[in-house]
RNA sequence: AGACUCCCCCGGGCAAUCGCGCGGUAUCAAGCCGAAAGGUCUUACCGUGAGGAAAGUCCGGGCUUCCGGGGAAAGGAUAACGGAUAACGUCCGCCGGUGGCGACACCCGGGAAAGUGCAACAGAAAUAAACAGCCGAACGGCGCGGUUCUCCGCGUAUCGUGGUGAUGGUGGAAAGGUGCGGUAAGAGCGCACCCAUUCGUAUGGCAACAUACGUCUGCUGUAAACCCUAUCCGAAGCAACACCUUUGCGGUUCACCCCCGUAGAUGGCGGUUCUGCCGUCAUCGCCGCAAUGGUGGCACAUGAAUGGAGAAAUUCAUCGUGGAGUCCUGCAGUAAUGCAGGAUAGAGAUAGAUGAUUGCCCUCGACAGAACCCGGCUUACAGGGGGAGUCUGUUU
RNA sequence: GGAGAAUUACUCAAGUGGUGAAGAGGCGCCCCUGCUAAGGGUGUAGGUCGGGUAACCGGCGCGAGAGUUCAAAUCUCUCAUUCUCCG
């Protein structure tokens, strides 16, 4: 599986923003419905739908081997969360590091990741806006704006 | 056996399943993004994939650009001597100094007798003599006495000239030290021994230098203060820079330390000292700047054979090149290292690739992630292995 | 990735080889007021360790550690932390 990379620093901010958390111990996660996701759509030659994942270290979790170990269990849980469970396709995911996450091992990764998922409704088939993620007004207006 | 010293090496391993970057082949290929240049998606297989410090960015070099070349000035760096090296502030050897019983370790280790500056406080005084003190009647003065013609004697150190140099609680530092002589008092003033130092000679060494003898001198410290001497250095850095794409703008004989060199051509108009020169405008060329996005820089190349559907792969070859790379052997050298022969090769990301799960083993795993590339230095580091050597003890 | 700059009390900071490291804010105490604020006065060992009943005295202290010097916040070297610039 294949995940598309947000690169720019203004998507990070605006999922910052805009999106909607879930915190756990190692980690927090950031979603936000992504404007350019039907244009990715044609871009896609199996014409999917993708999300674009964005990963966090701040320099304060510690040097660049232990923040290079971090982003691959994040990558790891990730990635095994996806398989095992299929998300919701066409949003901005940016998952934060936290303390937690330096002696975490990748299945406390999927853990927590597990439940942050159930928590904002991102799992295939769940209702989009889910009434504990209450988020503020504005992405409720996302999904009519999209599609 | 114990305690040490130096040098070198390693930096968890194996298996199974899932997963990631790059290269290749097949497949998807029509597509999609973009103004263009260009970029990109699927799956399978094969190959390959972080360090000794990749770090700090402290030195040196390659590479690239700054119109080019030469010179000057300024500025910077280094510092015993000899060698190694592409180069170095690195390395090796050696000399001197310091520490250690020793193996050894450490030292920004030129010049203070070229000049300038600084040395707080304390102290009489900080490189220079003065002050206090000590010395004494040689001279002048003063006093007393004698004698009488400008003299003599005695006294006076609380009058001046004078002699003297280390005595003066200090201080980091006070002008060699000790003893004897010497003197009015004293002093290398003289002598003996010792210390340091200049120059010369001899011996050893390529040399710094060492030893011996003679000779001169007795000089504060500071150059990680300015400086002097010798040697070396243009500056900036891959976010450099090159090319492509689309668009806009400027310059075209100018060069602000000096000298030399330099991309103009054609046509119109005007001026003029008219085969020409000057000014101005246009076109083409040339040079440059800004913006947009992209690629390169950036990770060997080419050929042949085996192989197979085709590739990868394997083998072989090479002015070159990554890469002044690494390893082995031989020779030269005390060594750093060099020469010759042979072998080995293979990361290249761009939110930035090595992970997860399980099992087994051991010494139970430290510091830590390439970002243009090399040679060093410095700093961080669990533990393990190998080699050489020193001291002490015991036994023979 | 590369190039630079800075670090002195709780805060802002001066000091660039020499006694005892300026100054301001803050903080403590006093005055003023019925009570506050504002104002005025005065003090703060500048941290820590040791000694002393106390007043006070001594040692080490200018991000950390070495070095040069008689003497270092200041000069040199090695680290640490923070900040700025280059796309």
């Amino acid at each position: 599986m294949k995940y598309r990379a947000i690169g720019e620093n203004h998507l990070y901010q605006k999922t910052y923003a805009r999106g909607m958390k879930a915190v756990t111990k190692t980690v927090v996660m950031y979603c936000l419905r992504d404007y350019a996701a039907a244009k990715l759509q044609k871009a896609h030659p199996q014409n999917k739908r993708v999300n674009r994942v964005g990963l966090t270290v701040t320099k304060k979790i510690g040097g660049a081997v232990t923040r290079s170990r971090v982003k691959r269990i994040l990558r790891e849980g990730f990635r095994r969360l996806d398989t095992e469970t299929p998300l919701k396709t066409g949003f901005l995911i940016v998952l934060v590091a936290r303390d937690a996450a330096v002696d975490a091992k990748s299945t406390d990764i999927y853990a927590d990741l597990k439940y942050a998922v159930k928590k904002l409704g991102m799992a295939e088939g769940m209702p989009f806006p889910p009434k504990e993620a209450q988020g503020k007004p504005k992405p409720k207006k996302k999904p009519a704006s999209t599609t």
